[in-house]
RNA sequence: GCCAAGGUGGCAGAGUCCGGCCGAACGCAGCGGCCUGCAGAGCCGCCCACCGCCGGUUCAAAUCCGGCCCUUGGCUCCA
């Protein structure tokens, strides 16, 4: 069984073929380190997350590269609220980032360049594409020449003859093309370049725009165009041709357009093998994104929902769709996570019970691990279908909670394949700590003391004292654990 | 206006590439029942879908073809 992936480039879903039979070149367009990474974000991180995952998991090696754009007006727009220079500010959001990224557990990428550690590849790009014809230069600026390039338009089946100009309008009058993007810009930053990504309070634009950073370049000071990053640090970090490139969907025009162009014009070389674009994460009919303020922030939900859930709910919808964020779909999500969590929780209880036998069989549960061993590879080989996968693994939690529950005696083989089907693509494919574990000592000492309080509980339960025995299960609630009674006495979640 | 992706039950969301096992998955919400001191969890069962609209191809279409309507994204920094 291959994987097969959906291009942007044909439209197709194809079967994937690397160059290299064992290894992956994946790179994610990453980050603009200006706001708070928000769900959208992480819709985009995690997805990726699990491709990495899925394809070491079919025996490739992966090399993934995910940058951090850490030069940029927006974050110039910021200076002074979140940072007391560009650097500075994007300094912060880094960490952030990174923190959020290790909070959703995310496998770490293998580089995470900054563009502002690639300038000298960046200008040698640059410099590449005037030599070859491919770029102009004009009052210290560079274009990229879209004429010169006629594929230029072939993943977004852009027009080019109709488009409007890019840029403001200063930078009009030096394109020769409309189309003609920027690889460098003159000069610093301009207060109205700021202008509108600024909030009110934020305090004196000129200060701000001072702390800017400009390089030396063959055409003097200025600093790097939007796009080319990507193809300078791709190509640094990987090779000239890749095999996977991964954004967001509004990131194919003009971004990912130009990428290509930049890229093949200046190596000759097919830049990447697939496309493949995560759709967008949309709140009441509209994508959540840092410009419209309708975001649900990284951390926020993260620390209000926990890692699971939130990886749960962003898996819960393949890629390729877009995807619903409102209260009902993150109260599903919670609802599926938990469904499984138990099951898991629940097979490991039966197979360390002495009513685990290993001569006991029950065909249901065994059929369910086989079918599920059968139908999660067969989703995630189907262009990454996290939703079906899922799927398979919930219907394996059924087949567990049905078998603890209609048998005396436990299928300790079948639970056991079980556990590892759970771990193997629960945990190590999609990412999800099954078994709430008692890692600390702090933790397992709050567990003994709850399973203290449970003990007392069931004296009172005994001697039917309920309403005591219920004021310590609504006390317990009240802490965060979840009291649940069953044949072999309660257990707690929390 | 142009480009792209979608429109499937109360919600959410698979299936559409390669037509029949789809009499439409998994789940959430709702309703019965079992279990239970109660609750929760779980189990069993049920409810809700003429698969956007119209036409065509076919023995057979959610799935293929044509037209139309609507939504979202892009065309400007954005995962």
């Amino acid at each position: 069984m291959t994987v097969h992936v959906t291009n942007t480039l044909t439209g197709e879903k194809e079967p994937f073929e690397p160059q290299d039979p064992d290894s992956v070149l994946l790179y994610l367009c990453g980050l603009t380190v200006s706001d708070p990474a928000h769900l959208g974000h992480a819709r985009a991180w995690t997805h990726t997350d699990v491709i990495h995952r899925w394809l070491e998991h079919e025996g490739y090696e992966v090399r993934h590269v995910e940058n951090f754009t850490d030069i940029n007006e927006k974050i110039v727009a910021r200076v002074g609220e979140d940072g007391d220079s560009e650097a500075d500010v994007a300094e912060n959001y880094v960490d952030e980032t990174l923190q959020d990224m290790r909070s959703l557990n995310l496998k770490r990428a293998t580089v995470y360049p900054r563009v502002s550690e690639h300038v000298p590849e960046i200008i040698d790009m640059v410099e590449t594409l005037v030599e070859k014809g491919y770029a102009y230069e004009s009052n210290g600026s560079v274009y990229f020449d879209v004429s010169e390039y006629p594929d230029y338009g072939k993943l977004s089946n852009q027009d080019i003859s109709e488009m409007e100009s890019q840029g403001d309008e200063g930078d009009r009058t030096e394109k020769r093309n409309p189309a003609d993007f920027a690889l460098w810009k003159a000069n610093g930053v301009a207060e109205s370049d700021i202008a509108e990504h600024r909030h009110d309070d934020a305090g004196p634009a000129d200060e701000a725009v001072e702390t800017a950073e400009t390089w030396e370049s063959p055409w003097g000071e200025g600093r790097p165009g939007w796009h080319i990053e990507c193809s300078a640090m791709s190509t640094t970090h990987l090779d000239d041709t890749i095999d996977i490139h991964v954004a967001g969907q509004d990131l194919v025009f003009p971004h990912n357009e130009n990428e290509i162009a930049q890229s093949e014009a200046a190596t000759g070389e097919q830049f990447s093998r697939y496309w493949v674009h995560v759709r967008l994460l949309e709140t009441s009919g509209e994508k959540m994104s840092s410009s419209l303020g309708n975001f649900a922030t990284v951390e926020t939900l993260v620390s209000e929902e926990g890692t699971n859930v939130v990886r749960t709910f962003l898996l819960s919808t393949a890629y390729h769709n877009r995807a619903t964020f409102s209260e009902a779909t993150l109260n599903e999500a919670r609802e599926r996570w938990e469904r499984l969590d138990r099951a898991y929780d629940r097979a490991a209880a039966a197979a360390d019970s002495a009513d685990a036998r290993t001569k006991v069989v029950d065909d249901d549960l065994r059929d369910a691990v086989v079918e599920t061993r059968d139908a999660f590879p067969a989703a995630m080989n189907d262009d990454f279908n996290t939703r079906e996968a899922l799927s398979a693994l919930l219907e394996l939690a059924s087949a567990v909670h049905r078998h603890v529950d209609e048998h005396d005696r436990y299928d300790y083989g079948s639970l056991n394949a079980a556990i590892e089907t759970f771990d193997e693509f629960g945990r190590d494919v999609l990412g999800l700590a099954f078994g709430a574990e008692a890692a600390d000592g702090d933790a397992r000492l709050a567990d003994e003391a709850i399973e203290l309080v449970l003990d007392l509980r069931e004296r009172e339960r005994a001697a039917g004292n309920y309403e005591r025995a219920d004021d310590l299960r609504n006390e317990l609630e009240r802490l965060g654990v979840t009291v649940e009674d069953s044949d072999d006495g309660p257990t707690f979640r929390r």
